[in-house]
DNA sequence: AAAGTATTTTTACATGCGTTAAACTTAGAG
DNA sequence: CTCTAAGTTTAACGCATGTAAAAATACTTT
């Protein structure tokens, strides 16, 4: 299992008998050299170790076969299974994804911004951090390549494509559904780590004022803008519930691991929150986490439909990186959730 | 803000008057440049928009900066904690980590390999799949690179680092204290998508006949090796709690996720278990996944040290790479987990 | 001001492969 | 058996930077 080592396409091109540019031709598509040239070469390769190098080979080539990912944090499953879609989509397309993850500060963000455009990625899809990100980074990548945001939008970049999920309809579409089985329901706001939070809640807000009824918003006094979103609902609702708030009324969260911890504060307050006691407490939350299915009582939610965003990101960015510098409009591409009705709400 | 672009060290040479040379010893180390050259150049690029080019800069330099770290699982918040582990420690060694994900499929695992290798990272750390990845991948990247595993452990391997936690002492310490608490416990096993169910798996049976009770594992007909693991340990005990057994036991479950499941199926039986009632239902984890404490109730599990886990498979990995061409042994470090006591057992 | 040292510039070569043009082989058609 | 087209080799240049040696310059020190 020993096979010598060979580093360079000229070293190969000694050893089995076939020169260099055949070589360089084969490895870029097999198709473009000889039936026979490609038996000798596969055998020739089989009794020997060498991968071309990565870097030679992308220097000189125009398309580098890469597509740069920015995540703005890794410890959410709703970001993972985003990242999982990208991955899948781009793989079958034949692109080698680099994923970079943000880690929630500006700083990392352009880093990586910037090791993108060093290393000449074909293209860069974003899920940007929230206020606090500097815009400019995605202007600037939007300039320099093909370039769509994802996830979370910042409504005053009105250049850069943009595929998510239409809050308006998805938040919309569940506030809607607890005002008819239930009350109206107060919205647990989530911290404002990312243009979603506010887009939620304002989505909330006109929905309630379509049905006439009175939008009311709790959570948003702790502006200490982490990700301890489970740590944040349960807060929250832990302290309402102390005072005898809210404990027969329809909460909806901003999205499920707040709502994670809101059922938390709701056991530990020996509330049930549930979809079958007429006027009782219910819980609902925004995204379809995956475990939503296996908290108790079941959360009641608006799937996003990651595996379509994700797609269509890539779809969206590859039409953009093959037709050469047309110039296009912006698209925003929204798409719609889905009700899961389980049993929280 | 629109800058004049600069692609070549040549122009950007031209552009603000100082050698080339000098330039590509700035972009290295600033501090190999005299104080006042240093001065110049950083007035010039604020000027200009210039970023070096990433491959050219890479291929020339012995060292490339970056390490190569490859996850078997994306949607697992362990995996994600790892990777952010691993991220801070290689930053702020002044690394650029590359991230790869198997996605549970060899294929892609060796792929992702021959990548790390063609892009000559300076090392390697791998969580690897179960039994059924080749384990000739890492026995290869131990070869030519400095190499860490990590998380998951091929006892085969002789000659690879690992670092990990010691399961022999994690397990063996819950289920001495299920055993201390309530009744000797039963043991609901993960699906093996990786060595270490069987790892734990074992060092349950081992405690249990060294305290001289008699081990007992479910879970295990269901060889599907997947990551649903909430699913699957909701189907496993509702199967027994639908036949009215082990409604009364201790259960620990190889993983806290499985343990998720084992909750809900709990409680749709209608049982509720808990550390107070003697010779009640008790469920415990493992991995002190970070929604632990919002489950109902909160899940008693032992804590894996993630950030410790990550920092030392770095820390072991720049040691490697420092060193170079010693002839080391193998180092395996194993680490304690700790017992987190909440209500669930 | 002269001598000595620290930096920088010049010059030239190296990295591993993409790419092109011209010369050369080979196989199939007539 | 000659002609032709397809494919291959040879030879040479390019990519953007690293790196090393020698020459030139600037700055200190006495």
């Amino acid at each position: 299992m020993t096979k010598p080592q060979i580093h360079t396409m000229e070293e190969l091109s000694a050893a089995i008998g076939v020169s260099r540019p055949t070589l360089s031709r084969y490895f870029q598509d097999p198709a473009k050299v000889s039936r026979s040239s490609v038996e000798r070469i596969r055998r020739g390769l089989e009794k020997v170790d060498y991968t071309p190098n990565f870097f030679a080979t992308r220097m000189n080539r125009k398309t580098t076969g890469m597509i740069g990912v920015i995540i703005p944090y890794l410890n959410d499953l709703f970001f993972t299974r985003l990242l999982e879609s990208i991955e899948r989509a781009a793989m079958s397309a034949g692109y080698t994804v680099i994923t970079q993850c943000s880690h929630s500060d500006p700083k990392i963000e352009m880093r990586a911004a910037e090791t993108f455009l060093s290393m000449s990625v074909d293209g860069a899809i974003v899920a940007p951090l929230g206020n606090h990100s500097d815009l400019g980074v995605y202007e600037r990548l939007n300039a320099r390549l093909p370039f769509v945001l994802m996830d979370s939008r910042p409504k005053s970049l009105t250049d850069v494509d943009f595929i998510g999920t239409d809050h308006v309809q998805s938040t919309g579409m569940i506030t809607e559904y607890l005002c008819r089985v239930g009350g109206p329901p107060v919205f647990l706001a989530m911290p404002r780590v990312n243009f979603n939070a506010r887009e939620r809640e304002n989505a909330y807000i006109a929905k309630m004022q379509e049905l006439g009824f009175e939008p009311v918003v709790i959570g948003t006094e702790e502006i200490r803008p982490d990700w301890h979103f489970e740590a944040h609902g349960r807060a929250v609702l832990d302290q309402h519930f102390s005072k005898g708030q809210l404990i027969e009324s329809s909460i909806l969260c901003a999205n499920d691991r707040v709502a994670i911890g809101a059922l938390r504060a709701a056991a530990q307050h020996g509330l049930e929150p549930g979809a079958r006691r007429r006027g009782g407490l219910r819980i609902a939350g925004h995204d379809d986490y995956p475990l939503c299915p296996f908290t108790t009582p079941a959360l009641t939610t608006i799937a996003q439909d990651v595996t379509e965003i994700g797609q269509a990101a890539v779809d969206r960015l590859l039409e953009k990186l093959r037709a050469e510098n047309t110039t296009e409009n912006q698209v925003i591409m929204l798409i719609d959730g889905t009700l899961k009705i389980r049993e929280s709400a």
